[in-house]
DNA sequence: AACATTATTGAGACCTTATCTCAAATTAAT
DNA sequence: ATTAATTTGAGATAAGGTCTCAATAATGTT
């Protein structure tokens, strides 16, 4: 099961005819290991205390690689990076960020499934995706506070 | 009415013991003048086309306040700019976004207030403000692609 | 009206994140 | 093993925005 992303990338590379070089799997492999939310930097570290070597370069072409074939979801909050995620099939999900900490939290969207649909049905716009964040001051910030 | 940004900028910056420079209000009054949603470049371009001598670090700190004063709203599409509009407080509203032309539509959101509410409140989150941005390919760009 | 105080401006340096370039290395097909 | 085509790494470059600091200007005080 947790292979299947291995498998998947495997499979999105022939089909595209890409390469399946050791260095895209050595990448996957590391984002399987952290958890869920990541950024590029992140990622690079984790490289690094690994001593996996790859350059800075390879780990963005393969995050857009990775993101293409729908393994990883790429998202920008306030701040001018991204964030990355594995897994978004079958969890459309939306966020819910502290303005204070930037702690995310997932929550799920069924309404927005619903939203989405319908708004792309009253523009006749075919729905691609979706970006849904609301920010916050989350409770443990809010505690804090007082 | 229309000039009521201008007094509500004043306003906001009295209240904050910062001055009121031509410059800052030369900026809002060419803001006015652009339709809806414009980016920090526009800006600079038609105040440049305008004659409105005014540095690129004075515009930039400029639309900061504006942001921080509620006179402008600061979004991100999937670009790494931002897109700003006047007059977003009693327009909560949401955006659709045409992935092939760029097109922005927006959208009113009752339903994403009574969501944004419900959310927060299972988390114990105060809200703060939210993006909702919903992707895909707009009427026109479909009919081109026939 | 002049002064002192403090904020603001402009010019360009700088920062961050991500992308591009191109020679060298690697993959995959034959 | 050879060849053709991709991929990699190192560093240059790009894009967008922010920062620095001396010079300038706004405000409050006399």
């Amino acid at each position: 099961m947790q292979n299947s992303f291995v498998q998947e990338f495997d499979r999105f590379l022939q089909e595209k005819k890409l390469r399946r070089t050791p260095e895209r799997f050595k990448i996957l492999t590391e984002i399987k290991k952290i958890d869920r939310h990541f950024e590029a930097d992140d990622l690079i570290l984790h490289l690094q205390r690994e001593k996996i070597i790859v350059s800075r370069a390879t780990v963005y072409r393969t995050l857009s690689l990775l993101e293409e074939s729908n393994i990883l979801r790429k998202f920008r909050f306030d701040e001018n990076h991204f964030h990355y995620e594995l897994h978004p099939k079958n969890s459309h999900h939306a966020h819910l960020v502290c303005v204070k900490c930037g702690t995310i939290i997932e929550f799920d969207d069924q309404e927005l499934e619903e939203l989405q649909a319908r708004i792309c049905r009253e523009y006749r716009c075919l729905p691609v995706k979706r970006t849904v964040e609301i920010y916050g001051v989350c409770a443990k910030c809010r505690k804090k506070e007082n």
